[in-house]
DNA sequence: CCATGTTTAGTCATAA
DNA sequence: TTATGACTAAACATGG
């Protein structure tokens, strides 16, 4: 039935971290780690990372003694008043970056240049729409979000979504209803308002690997649900055009109609726990929070070497960081592990809060692989990604 | 009416 | 080569 595809070649895109010849240059646009310039990010970045402790220090400069922490923040600070701009600000941000803390040779500014030159502020971030709803809700407040919040997040932080916001709007939506991983929490009466808020299932808030958004671990699908619910319907085949009679179980109405038996009133076992955990949310949390304190404690993906040769935690780094900055001290904030922390550590570097710096200092350090992949894998291989290999700060 | 939500289906790229 | 994941389009339902 190709021939009732609507689509063209020219509408379809990629998800572009596929494609080189679509992407190219462009990728350098955005870091690989989830934006940080979001007003929710910002607060959890100022939350946990106002200066470095001594360890952090020795992390990020080895032996190298660096300016005071207030001369970064203060870069730091001047970066995020120019979020969002372009090449034009972006020599500012690096000037100001690399003056207080990187090996400012002439090498690593030509490669800046360069990379600057192909800058494009519209490229198409390199997360799937999955990617970005799960960085909307995990960046929100409650862990939470509307539909609305979730269009708002994407534009704020990605400029190329501000357009053709009808296509991945639809898309947006597709995936929330499609994807087990995230499940609806009906408002409370106190929040009355249209639609409903989007949470992530309380088994999928691990899908990410090391918290890296560029790559999930493996889909995510609810093991517990009813014989009947939509899993049991094998969607891959009917996509793949492998029919068979039991199908027409779910599809026997034809195309776009709502299968009776996974309409939204009829919410699976889990989906109803999760909303009473939600209700319950203080106690949810408190339980959350002891189980992954246990996880942390035991997982070696957590561990960072120094340049000192130590190895440390992120988690007891940034513990450290906290104490240091006479902050409290919350594990959950940020994931347990890198690429999150190792951001919050790039973040003092003095790049603020600009994606287009960050990578172009991931682009100076590592200018062979950084942005002009030759392929997926160099992007899922790529030591920046991974706590698990040694740190290139 | 329109935003929100569900479902089907085709296509492409990548992983296995 | 096949299976899977992601993106896109679209039809249709629902509810504020």
């Amino acid at each position: 039935m190709s021939s009732s595809s609507p689509k063209t070649s020219g509408n379809y895109q990629t998800n572009c971290c596929y494609q080189q010849s679509a992407y190219g240059n462009n990728v350098g646009q955005y870091s690989l780690l989830p934006p940080t310039h979001h007003p929710h990010q910002q607060q959890l970045v100022n939350n946990n990372a106002q200066a470095l402790s001594p360890t952090s220090l020795s992390m990020v400069y080895g032996n190298q003694q660096p300016t005071n922490a207030s001369t970064m923040l203060q870069a730091r600070y001047q970066n995020e008043q120019i979020n969002e701009k372009t090449s034009n600000s972006l020599t500012s941000t690096l000037v100001n970056g690399q003056q207080t803390s990187m090996q400012n040779n002439s090498a690593t500014l030509t490669a800046a240049t360069n990379y600057r030159r192909n800058f494009n502020a519209c490229a198409k971030p390199p997360y799937s729409y999955i990617s970005l709803i799960t960085m909307a809700i995990q960046l929100s407040a409650n862990r939470m979000s509307t539909l609305a919040e979730i269009y708002q997040f994407i534009m704020d932080s990605f400029p190329y979504y501000r357009q053709n916001q009808q296509r991945w709007q639809n898309s947006i939506r597709h995936s929330l209803s499609f994807n087990d991983c995230f499940v609806k929490v009906p408002r409370s009466p106190d929040r009355p308002g249209k639609g409903s808020y989007w949470a992530l299932h309380q088994e999928a808030t691990n899908m990410f690997e090391n918290g890296c958004y560029l790559r999930r671990q493996k889909r995510f699908k609810c093991t517990k649900r009813l014989q009947h619910d939509r899993d049991s319907n094998n969607n891959n085949s009917r996509r793949h055009g492998i029919n068979n009679s039991l199908d027409k179980s779910t599809t026997s109405t034809g195309s776009g109609q709502r299968s009776p038996l996974s309409s939204a009133s009829d919410k699976s076992c889990d989906e109803q726990l999760l909303v009473l955990q939600q209700q319950q949310r203080p106690n949810y949390m408190q339980q959350q929070q002891q189980q992954q304190s246990s996880l942390e404690s035991l997982d070696s993906r957590d561990l960072q070497v120094l340049p000192t040769g130590t190895t440390i935690g992120i988690k007891q780094l940034k513990q450290e960081q906290c104490e240091f900055n006479q902050m409290p001290f919350d594990p959950h904030t940020f994931p347990g592990y890198s690429p999150f922390a190792i951001n919050s550590l790039i973040m003092h570097q003095g790049f603020g809060d600009n994606p287009a710096a960050l990578n172009a200092y991931y682009a100076s350090q590592l200018p062979q692989t950084a942005f002009v992949p030759s392929s997926s894998s160099d992007y899922y291989h790529h030591p920046a990604m991974y706590a698990t290999q040694q740190s290139t700060l």
